[in-house]
DNA sequence: CACTTATCGATACTATAATATCGATAGAGA
DNA sequence: TCTCTATCGATATTATAGTATCGATAAGTG
């Protein structure tokens, strides 16, 4: 770590609120502020006033100023710093079902430093072609594409069935994070990263709150 | 609470961990075996022995015995009658991009016990028609719909700067449980759940990971 | 029928994250 | 200039979740 920098160790759950408070922060920027106080960041976002101090203090070089807060363009710089934002990464992605074809069209990926540079199927009769202006090869050619283009990130949109051998082959060909949508788990050695997007992990929660509630009325 | 019922508190994360186990659970069921030990589970989920074994156990009616370990088609039923996969809710989406379409065609809700029956728009050229067998209607149709068919859930894949207003919009019709597919924060009432589902924040933690792996090689 | 052992439940401990509290300080207003 | 107060940073407390440990018990084995 260099001198002056801050440290490396922020949270998972803080990491996860920095795309809010970017997002909040840009719209501050636009309409023209320059500082942002704590309290006020807390109450737009619905979190504690505390717990945004300490996010902000973290992502801040300068330190916030009583009474007025913190210097606006700062955050918005660290934060997308330290979320990569700016340089982005590149990545492919696995399984072009349907899932796999919003994801391609998706365009809000960029300003979150992502860049979907191909996709690969099992599939021959779906290889060849353009999806969202993005190549669609055969999974032979996996590892020879990400070995050349230097890809690190890998996102999993195939069936249950497969995920764990595209997940074996993606770590093969030097991926070092997998962002995977099929609802199961997938073994990976300890230095890679797996970020599992599980639906039916938030249905469970929602369906577990209904539950309660129309348990509470009907009582 | 009547008597014999388990405690109604389940931790937030381990209803999450519920739909994995559930998935693992059936697939031992399909091949015949009738009883299932936590550090199995444990090992094939890659989770912690006690971990699994206290999951197991809070969803449990009877006691796992030493040596062998659960029953295994009342762990399922029990699972399954927890976040409701049995008795299917109704839930309603707003917004039919390209993610909002993705959802209305993607098959797996069935299983989870969510049940899709309408979509919603604002864009009167998107409306009328039937996108996945599902109709799509104009907003001014949203309450109406929602309170005759006794919808408790609503989906929200409009963009950001419409999230809010078709958030109230749900509230109003009488939905209590959001799931929010726009990358914001939502506003409600604290009897209402929202349940977001932000794409940047899984990509934080995955972008924030890679920034370090590569930190320490090229260190 | 003893002996061994895998697994259980319960309890204790640890880790992580969220929140409350308090003295210090910058800026606004008398 | 002096006072008042919103906000800060730091520290302490609490809440939640995860992990380790240990005696008890059921099933297999000699």
């Amino acid at each position: 770590m260099r001198e002056g920098d801050k440290p490396t160790v922020i949270s998972k759950q803080a990491l996860q609120r920095m795309p809010y408070y970017i997002r909040f922060l840009r719209g501050l920027k636009e309409r023209g502020m320059k500082v942002i106080a704590a309290p006020a960041v807390a109450a737009q976002l619905g979190l504690n006033e505390v717990q945004v101090r300490k996010d902000l203090a973290a992502m801040s070089n300068s330190h916030g100023k009583p009474k007025s807060g913190f210097i606006i363009v700062e955050l918005i710089e660290n934060m997308e710093d330290a979320l990569g934002y700016n340089n982005s990464d590149d990545a492919i992605l696995v399984g072009v079902g349907s899932l796999g074809r919003a994801l391609l069209g998706y365009g809000g990926f960029a300003e979150c430093g992502l860049n979907m540079v191909a996709a690969f199927d099992a599939d021959p009769a779906l290889t060849g072609g353009n999806i969202s202006g993005k190549p669609v090869f055969p999974m032979s050619k996996l590892k020879d594409i990400c070995c050349r283009m230097n890809i690190h990130i890998g996102v999993i949109t195939v069936p249950v069935a497969a995920a764990q051998a595209v997940c074996d082959e993606l770590v093969e060909a030097g991926v070092l994070a997998i962002w995977n949508f099929a609802p199961t788990h997938l073994t990976v050695p300890p230095d890679i990263l797996v970020q599992s997007e599980n639906m039916a992990a938030s249905l469970a929660l929602l369906s577990n709150h209904l539950r309660q509630r129309l348990r509470e009325e009907n009582l």
